[in-house]
DNA sequence: TATGAATGAGTATTCATTCAT
DNA sequence: GATGAATGAATACTCATTCAT
């Protein structure tokens, strides 16, 4: 079985099945413990369609992860329609930080399990957080530019080291548990982050504004 | 084999040749790829000896766990002779964070990892992290009551996402391959703590304030 | 494999091969020592196939012990156009009470090892030896309200004693070698038990008592 | 260790404390799962000390086994007194049957195992049932010969037969857990194994004794 | 395409036995 | 003699993958 590209509409649907009961098996098992049984089991499909459809679980995996981290990217796209105020562009975009892993936790930790055995996962994990990081280093290089924050900050490392504490507090809360709800977190995480790069406080800028977080629900388009 | 206490000199050695074996083979591999039987080629031993000291490699692997994690405890204690400016100290803090976390950073995803699956590993990573949490939600406490850093940050949830900033930095650095050098990531981990918590310039502060000096010598042995 | 239930025409062929294959090994072999590679290999399969079609060697031996309790409950039938004469009725169900057993004797004895490891053996020889038990019992019982039989003993230990006396025949003879011939063992067997049991001689009842014939009609397929 | 004969009170007391572990052993566990480590610890002894005493497991257990096949040689000796009567002196050899069987049944279970794997187990075995047997047809011969017993059966054939079934019930009785008492056990025996070899009423010997049993009380010497 | 039976490499684990101390 | 650490042969079992139907 050469050509793997299905042909059928049935086809389609079969390949559909395999990779949702994968991502849902991913979701629930550590990788070693997935067996492919268990994602065709899920599928309705006998194990020999499995191997119509994929070579192996690692390439079902990439695939997975592949749609998940494409869903990340996606999701990390501050809408249009972003407040000019700094502060609140930061706060709308740690709170798509924090959902976006928030939401793909388990499967952004099997990716990075995987990435220590296969280089194709880590290639796809660099990638993946390249996105992230170019975006923080992009906001941070224009409030520089626009005085707002301090000049003398390598953008890229800072953007690595702050994205870091958001990606890595997703983990600690979800899944270790530390209890907290979503808006203190993003309150904090934002303050942390505006405090850090020396953010001019906004009470210079929204003179007449006393609820920048008002402002942010209208707001997004890009990142900070 | 029930008793598993050692008796003679040469069962200590074995075991203890089997557990460094255990770190390097759980250092190298992912933990699944660990086969009981390569760690007993590298502690120069047959397999049947494992059995002598070890029920299992989840046993082997707590062991070899609760030992690194011992260790960071160890090597996250600030000794003293630390300058009294809070800045500095922070950076002390940070370097030691930021080796405690680098050193062992293999091991502690695969606890990560581990902890997934296994009940009692996660309560070790629990432990190891809240060592950690604490001191740093204690080290913000400390310089809030000297009224040197942001007093409304809630210190532990502040400490748990600075913390994660590090420690999440060392695994990006090492484990992702990110190049930079230790002080510069050093510099600015600590830049960005200080501006996080508000921390008070030196410049201004200390020269009309003794406090800092004196509080220092009474929390020489703490991070910040 | 968790549904182990065989789908298709070959499956249901492998699945017998593996129990012939496993009867004979354990006709053969002490149980411990029956290797279920040795089975495979029998069967003519890979190991691994066993593993679809039974969970273990216990199992194996379970599917197997509870077939030939089967067997020996339809061999134990005494058939239609058995004699009415008591005697003669005694020896016939002697007869194919000592086939039965002979003919099994071997994994009877298995039966009774593996059930003192195992508490649903112990059920399923207790249901087996329940069976001869019973029937010797109610011929018993039959042959007392006929007034051939002493009607003091109590049918059910004087069946297990009597039956107990064939049983353990079958193994003196044919697993210790006791030799003798079958016709000897079984006319022996007979006389002993119709002199236990008290039975009156045929020769003197027989004539006047029309009873037996008519009660044998009935009785047509239980032992005595 | 080529000389096993213990040399020093020391050494005989270890040795016998490992008999006695083994017996125990055997007694409470099948065959096969005796560990030669259970042993030695229940003995108090390290693993290596066995083989000072014994090659294998299998020859420890050759030597409890004659231990218990001497113990029920010499059990099975009907003491001096036994009254004159066959039926009472029937009835105290079937006592003492039963128990020498029922205090050992487990034993002699695991020597019948071991019997279809060694050759030398098996021999032991037909020797411990030659002699009840021999013991049962001897009683058998002089009872024909005082005219008190169908002369037609023979002698050794008939002993197998009806010792088996006490030696059978023993095994139903106490490995089997079928209920009943020793006594009930006994009587019944006694009357199956009078009325089989069709033993002279005792009306006719003891007329002036309706009950033959309590005379049985001060019974013995030798078997039927 | 789908099925599910067959395969066998790979791994953990047990335990009798040996041997240096 | 006694100890207990070391050995390794033997075996069960899993599961990804192949293949005939």
């Amino acid at each position: 079985m050469i050509v793997r590209s299905v042909r059928t509409e049935r086809g389609r649907k079969t390949r559909a099945a395999l990779l949702a009961a994968g991502r849902q098996a991913f979701e629930e098992t550590p990788y070693d413990a997935v067996r492919i049984d268990d994602v065709c089991t899920r599928a309705g499909v006998s194990h020999g369609t499995f191997y119509t459809y994929f070579d192996s679980k690692e390439e079902l995996f990439g695939e997975v992860a592949a749609a998940v981290v494409g869903e990340m990217f996606a999701a990390s796209v501050v809408g249009p329609g972003v407040p000019g105020d700094p502060h609140a562009r930061i706060e709308a975009a740690n709170r798509l930080y924090l959902r976006a892993w928030s939401a793909n936790s388990r499967l952004v930790r099997m990716l990075e399990q995987a990435a220590t055995a296969e280089q194709s996962f880590a290639a796809l994990l660099l990638d993946l957080r390249e996105v992230f990081v170019r975006r923080g280093a992009e906001g941070l290089r224009r409030l520089q530019e626009q005085g707002l924050a301090d000049p003398s900050l390598d953008p890229r490392l800072t953007a690595i080291m702050l994205g870091g504490m958001v990606e890595h507090f997703a983990h600690v809360w979800l899944d270790l548990g530390e209890h907290t709800d979503e808006q203190t977190a993003v309150t904090l995480l934002t303050r942390l982050w505006a405090g850090a790069i020396g953010l001019t406080p906004p009470s210079t800028t929204t003179q007449s504004t006393p609820a920048p977080s008002s402002a942010a629900a209208t707001a997004a388009e890009e990142g900070p």
